[in-house]
DNA sequence: CATTATGTTACTAACGTAATTACAGTTACT
DNA sequence: AGTAACTGTAATTACGTTAGTAACATAATG
């Protein structure tokens, strides 16, 4: 199960930016429409702006913008920006060293799941936010 | 990031079982590999049978086996079988209604999300637990 | 009938995420 | 200068999920 929605919430905020480009969009503004605390807003504004998909005007008519164009913002990038990275987990216990199965498995499955993470980055990568804004219109 | 270890906890016990085909393997003898509690290595035990992966005999003498030959296996149908579905949580509180983006951000991502999930899950099931078996040999 | 397992439930502990509060620092405006 | 409007960040609390543990009813073996 999904254990965040950092990204979902996100790509929530950088769609009203998108859709406010020009403008700076304030973070109690953004918080209203995520339904959530300005404080959780500003949090994750500070990863995007970290990753260079946002930058932030301090101070009295301030607020966030997005950095780039939409269309040079890919899902991925706001994924792995937010998002811790892994998408499988190995498990916490170490396992009997004496188990030849114990020894190993945890090298080995990575190398496995590994293929599997790079096939879901690669399909994120394919849109961009301009497209999610796009879907967003197309359903509004 | 991952919430849950149960897909690597179930890939190690199947790697086990597999490497013990013809006999059964106590919950215990398990638990012992995977270092935990024979009590975990049993729920999840139970979703593998329900699942149709692993069969389990009670009484003297019992214990779990594989239900059919590892090359038959995906981690594909390991990891559904004991992971929660969605690699992607959307927001738990619901976004304000008056947004036009907050009322279509959730079916606007879904939809595009889902490709990055099939995917992960088609190259998932490219590999088999006899693949993992044999990482686990070279490893070793 | 004693023994050895599973399967399941109930409980506790540990962990991670989100929400909330608070405040220091920065900028604009008058 | 001084005030108001912001961001950025830290500290705290609340909550939900996962793992660990113990206990026990049930089933099969010999």
């Amino acid at each position: 199960m999904p254990s965040s929605t950092r990204f979902a919430v996100a790509a929530h905020m950088l769609a009203v930016l998108a859709l406010n480009r020009g403008h700076t969009v304030t973070s109690e503004a953004l918080a209203m429409s995520v339904k959530t605390n300005p404080a959780v807003v500003r949090r994750l504004l500070g990863d995007l702006s970290r990753a260079g998909l946002t930058s932030a005007r301090l101070g009295k008519g301030g607020g966030a913008e997005l950095a780039r164009g939409p269309k040079r913002i890919s899902l991925l990038e706001i994924f792995n920006a937010v998002e811790p990275p892994g998408l499988i987990a190995m498990p916490r216990n170490a396992p009997d060293p004496g188990c030849p199965v114990g020894r190993n498995v945890k090298t080995a499955l990575s190398g496995m799941t590994a293929e599997a993470e790079a096939a879901f980055c690669k399909a994120l990568a394919g849109s961009s936010l301009r497209d999610l804004v796009r879907a967003i219109k197309a359903a509004g």
